[in-house]
DNA sequence: TCTGAAAATGGACCTTT
DNA sequence: AAAGGTCCATTTTCAGA
């Protein structure tokens, strides 16, 4: 699918806030509301934009300690490798998990309540699995930069 | 503020899915759509829902390549690290920024079209900048989890 | 691009606890 | 008072001309 500055234009602004209305974007980008309307539904369509969501305040809920923890394998077998990803994916307080080359094999970004729950979930997914051969945890001090946004007008 | 358990499971749906109507909301959670209106303005001005935002597809703008880079500074002066959260929070390729204790000082998230754009932003952040020690680059094989989606229901 | 119907939002007002 | 429900006006979405 090709996208002109157009798209691009209407991609950035939605990305930011998806609450803004036709109206308004069309205004922003110079396009009638009808045309915002056709685009941002074919983007949509086509899978361009994946959806919306919610930004929620984790403190609000309690959420105040985020964690990155790097975990080594024992062996690169694929099933292995899949169950674990599989466990990742299934743990809620894992935001974020990445299968990396270089020395360790996954990130994962973590969002837990306390020092608690967070031993509670590394007994859970690396102490009880075998294929987890160690992993180093690194607590964050200060979130500077959170989001998804990708750079589109540069 | 406190959240009863409708609170929570209006937060629950729309960190998932933004797009929901309030009327299909309140069926969900056994509510009048109104109430739900209510709720839903009363968090967003409590700052409990910061705000909706769109997921943009990274792979159709030509974002392929996530990476991972730990930072380990050379002093901790505040002025100096402060220096650089701007610089990472200026630059839209770092998706995510984490200040953290442990052998490394900063854990940036990535998001490039290739090496090359990586190499150039590297010179840019890591190389010219004196307080930077040293930094070592990961990867990225496969995003496995990503997204911002906070445990509210266990 | 314009127009209009259908849907969604959000306020007013009343009722319940 | 605080919160829910119903009703209604306004705004928004979205398809057809």
């Amino acid at each position: 699918m090709s996208l002109d500055h157009f798209d691009l234009a209407l991609l950035d602004a939605v990305q930011r806030d998806a609450g803004i209305s036709q109206l308004d974007l069309g205004e922003k980008v110079n396009l009638s509301s009808a045309a915002v309307n056709r685009r941002l539904k074919k983007m949509a369509a086509e899978g361009v934009i994946q959806g919306t969501v919610a930004r929620i305040n984790a403190d609000a809920l309690g959420y105040t300690l985020t964690v990155i923890t790097e975990v080594e394998v024992e062996t690169e077998r694929l099933d292995l490798l899949d169950d674990m990803k599989r466990a990742f994916l299934a743990c809620p307080q894992v935001q974020q998990c990445y299968y990396v080359a270089g020395e360790c094999d996954f990130v994962l970004i973590m969002l837990v309540q306390n020092m608690e729950q967070y031993t509670n979930i590394t007994r859970e997914l690396f102490f009880e699995n075998n294929n987890v051969k160690k992993f180093k945890t690194l607590v964050s001090m200060s979130n500077v930069k959170t989001g998804t946004c990708i750079p589109i007008l540069d």
